[in-house]
DNA sequence: GTTGGTTGTCAAAGCGCTTTGGAATTTCGG
DNA sequence: CCGAAATTCCAAAGCGCTTTGACAACCAAC
């Protein structure tokens, strides 16, 4: 069944079966709702492809995943993925998926641009400079960025979170509980949410005239193994650390591994605050100690980055450029008042 | 730049253009490179939605990822896109992925076949009686399936390996050594690997006469924390197991450290075969006691679907429409003779 | 009763490619 | 040197949709 078969089927032209789908004004109601049933009745679908050579629009956009491990971590991003998900079905639009080394990704995301099945790009796990960026402004196709490049020029559409905000509001509880001695446990280095959340912490602690020695900051991938890792490291300082920021409950996940071995008591000998994205098997009110988090769906964050783009593709404008969304911030039982120094030595 | 302005520019006609481009053979081999080096020259790219129109081809395969937790873990699933990736871009193709709940793995599925987006689909996660079976087949549309469906006439195109040979061989290794307590953890219950591993151990053990008791069975998903979580309530079994038989490299990761936390040693007092999916990043020769493992790798099983599944779709056929690919058993460190008795129990 | 503005519909022209069915040219056996 | 076969190329007809420009038909207004 094609549109001239159903046309002569209603005895009506292409054109106004056409528009009476696309939902053009110009066509008498009744005459669309004749048609709506029609299509009912056939089952009638436009054909995508003639769609697409006659708008010049694919209906898709293009993301690259990176394909090679410690990137991130598998969990956060099929989470995203499942939002943009979400909000794309409802459009039939579908994405078009990259698989990519890092190491090529801007390889790969040319390769997707020109190869003329996206009309948008998504791209992620910004670093800091970020060499993608200056190929996307060039290509004259729509695109949004998830996060943001530090030290590259905000003049690029985006959806980000406060990761600075989110950690300086968590340090500056810890500090108001009296914690003095930090740890924070983090991403990659090189990805842009990472080096802002330091610099949460950081300025945060300055305020206060302290300071993060290096020993305190962990830059990892972000599994639970490395999380319990790293813990165990920081347990092994001299002057170990009573407050704990860290950028995942998956992090969170080994890290309190680590703490429940060694003998310490979440909530009391240890503080802990991590951001949580809201992974659906990860919920932090579930964890033995439920565990006070940064919060921000990442779910969300892809549902709304799919409407944006879908939008954009569609003209159904206009969006705001950038968006900064807060995360809150909220108290459970894994932070408490920081332990008095003879007790947290007596104990040893 | 489109086809026809290159042809005028080439003092051709579309037609020998367009065949030069494709591959005919009726098309002078000097005329061919005059082509191919103005394609060169202009960067002339066909447009793809204008090939899908005219060839009815849309150049892309289709399949249902599932995007809620727990479900064979992500990161064997993101190994197996690589592999269909890299297959992929070699031949222009690319993926429509359409995130779902495994609730309506069904409906996400129908919904990808009609979309017209893809001219062939994909699936994996066989379930026992899976009810997409049914559906591809009064589909009309190409597709390969990864794994089979335990239950179901095998009468559909598949590619997987040897899970039943693979385990059978794997406990007779160890009955080899003397174990007799043995433990299984497998994946989930209703996947298609996971009966047929399970199906394996058990046909070794039966033909020496032996059971696998329900204690000593443990099915869940695919995560180090699963992993450890099982193992530790083997070794709290009354009799607890010598042998352990293991569905990933992933479980192992976390059986290994119940054991070690329990004070006892791989490969002396514990024995343990790990199926290898070849993850780049956990190489069972990297574990602090080398894995024996059975092979196959997850990696290549993709390259292979996606050119069974492209050459389909471009009738470069024919292929075979059912491979099985047998695993390889390679023996590390991980396993040894069944400790003695007395020394078992001496060591309590 | 003519003019002018809506409204609802249509025929036809693309969109950029592939492919069919010839037609022109060359090759070659007899 | 001729007719048949092989080689090389082309014009034109789709593929199934959207969209432009035009045209009836109808209404209200002067």
């Amino acid at each position: 069944m094609n549109l001239k078969q159903l046309s002569e089927l209603l005895g009506l032209s292409q054109t106004t079966v056409s528009r009476a789908l696309n939902g053009y004004p110009e066509v008498n109601e009744a005459t669309r709702e004749r048609v709506l049933r029609a299509v009912q009745e056939t089952g009638y679908r436009p054909n995508k492809a003639a769609q697409r050579l006659a708008t010049g629009k694919a209906g898709s956009i293009g993301l690259v995943m990176p394909s090679a491990p410690g990137h991130y971590s598998d969990v956060h991003f099929g989470e995203f993925l499942t939002g943009l998900g979400e909000e794309a079905v409802r459009h039939d639009f579908h994405f078009v998926i990259m698989p990519a080394d890092p190491d090529d990704e801007v390889g790969a995301l040319r390769r997707l641009a020109i190869s003329g099945n996206v009309d948008a790009l998504f791209v992620a796990y910004m670093r800091g400079h970020d060499p993608r960026l200056p190929l996307l402004k060039s290509l004259s196709m729509p695109f949004l960025v998830h996060g943001r490049s530090f030290g590259t020029e905000p003049d690029y559409p985006y959806l980000d979170i406060d990761n600075e905000g989110a950690f300086y509001d968590a340090t500056r509880l810890l500090l108001q509980l009296g914690h003095t001695r930090f740890g924070l446990l983090n991403g990659p280095d090189h990805l842009d949410f990472a080096i802002r959340r330091r610099n949460g912490v950081v300025s945060a602690l300055a305020e206060r005239g302290l300071t993060l020695p290096e020993a305190c900051i962990s830059h990892m991938s972000m599994t639970d193994e490395h999380g319990q890792f790293a813990m165990e490291r920081f347990l092994q300082l001299p002057e170990r650390p009573t407050a704990i920021l860290c950028s995942s409950t998956v992090l969170a996940l080994g890290a309190i591994r680590a703490v429940t071995q060694a003998g310490l008591k979440l909530g009391e000998d240890i503080s802990l605050i991590a951001h949580d994205d809201v992974l659906p098997h990860l919920k932090p009110e579930n964890f033995s100690v439920p565990l006070t988090t940064t919060r921000s769906s990442l779910r969300a964050a892809g549902v709304r980055i799919a409407q944006r783009l879908i939008g954009t593709v569609k003209q159904d404008g206009p969006f705001p450029e950038q968006e900064l969304w807060k995360t809150e911030l909220i108290v459970r039982a894994s932070t408490g008042a920081a332990p008095r120094e003879d007790q947290n030595f007596g104990g040893v």
